[in-house]
DNA sequence: GCCAACGTTGGC
DNA sequence: GCCAACGTTGGC
């Protein structure tokens, strides 16, 4: 079992918008990053634990937890030209890009802020509070998650 | 809205 | 295979 972060813009896709789906679940599509697709593919398992990160608000930060509900398999966001992720050297017989499907589990009981995430000496080394990182996802160690979950 | 960081593209 | 140009991410 492995644990993860995911990030989403609020404005695009929130952890409300999640929570009020049919079954709570949604595809995490659009992803075009091939670190991020990697583990999509290949490292993300059924029931592994996700936090929900929200970019790009007023206060960044980790909102949510979500689980893993299926698999990597091809996003064919890409495949569709009206998609605002379409990606024409995606081919349907060789998908470039790849999706997992996530179900809402919980929100946290208080945002944990970006801000506050990087004062923590326990988490020098997390990928999230490296200066410039721009991965939407990404790897937590068990101590990372339960360190952070003992902030709630 | 600005801009630093960084990934991708494509000419050579 | 190098690297400049360009586009995107995401904090602020």
């Amino acid at each position: 079992m492995n644990y993860w972060l995911m990030k989403s813009e609020p404005d695009t896709f929130s952890i409300d918008d999640l929570a009020n789906r049919p079954a709570q679940t949604e595809p995490w599509d659009g992803v075009r990053n091939y670190q991020a697709r990697n583990m999509m593919r290949d490292d993300m398992k059924l029931g592994d634990l996700v936090f929900f990160y929200h970019s790009n608000c007023t206060e960044a930060g980790i909102v949510g937890i979500i689980e893993v509900v299926k698999e990597g398999y091809p996003d064919c966001s890409a495949f569709d030209p009206e998609d605002k992720h379409f990606d024409p050297k995606s081919d349907k017989s060789k998908p470039r890009w790849m999706r997992v499907d996530v179900r809402y589990v919980r929100k946290l009981a208080r945002t944990i802020s970006l801000k506050e995430l990087k004062t923590k000496a326990e988490l020098t080394d997390f990928t999230l509070v490296k200066n410039g990182n721009r991965l939407s996802i990404m790897p937590v160690s068990q101590a990372q998650w339960d360190f952070i979950l003992s902030l709630e």
